[in-house]
DNA sequence: CGGAATCCCAGTTGATACTG
DNA sequence: CAGTATCAACTGGGATTCCG
């Protein structure tokens, strides 16, 4: 079970699926909508989604070949625990930031 | 935005908030119920939950000296999602070993 | 275009020892 | 007990190169 939220606590992980969550995408464009992956990485995430079941692979043989991930119906399941989270980090972002500005001025022990 | 979630994603912190969740702990009560954390880590993952005011940090001045942790009431807001996560995790952890266990057999591309 | 293989450095981590 | 300090080892991931 460590197994499962390692993964989707990876770096890449939650950015692909949130990618794919908009629509189905090829290769290329998710090294364009997720900021700063390389390819090595993209691939990597892709495969370890796709093995645990939670993208799919679509190849279709143009020239050049393209290749279309998905989301697969478990893919979609957990997009919604995914929100939740980042909603909540959105919600308390100010909050979080500011800790963190306190704390960094040496201000983290005294009580307010 | 994306700090909050490396933070929460990372390695440890899950683990570290879930059993903040239970009770407030002392240090070395958290080295004994995280699986397999150095006390390295331990000291690292704790103080950057303080630094963002998830948890709080108590001395009691006994000796041999004590150390409380417990979580904030924003580490408590963050349970929700988080617990969202860890059941979804524990709904679907025999599907994903299913996944994992045909894809290593070479079976994955292979349409059902 | 999509991806595999290789190289290689930098940052992370674990072990160990020391302190208040 | 609850850390801090130091150093070695390991690993992730970027850059690069090549292939179908």
């Amino acid at each position: 079970m460590r197994n499962i939220l390692d993964r989707i606590g990876d770096k890449w992980t939650m950015l692909v699926l949130m990618a794919l969550a908009v629509e189905p995408r090829r290769f290329g464009m998710l090294m364009r909508v997720v900021p700063d992956i390389s390819k090595r990485m993209l691939t990597q995430t892709l495969r370890l989604l796709e093995r645990d079941g939670l993208i799919t692979r679509h190849v279709f043989a143009t020239t050049p070949p393209s290749v279309e991930y998905r989301l697969s119906p478990l893919g979609c399941s957990v997009l919604e625990p995914l929100h939740a989270l980042a909603q909540w980090a959105e919600a308390n972002f100010a909050s979080i930031t500011f800790a963190r500005a306190r704390y960094d001025d040496g201000l983290g022990r005294t009580d307010p």
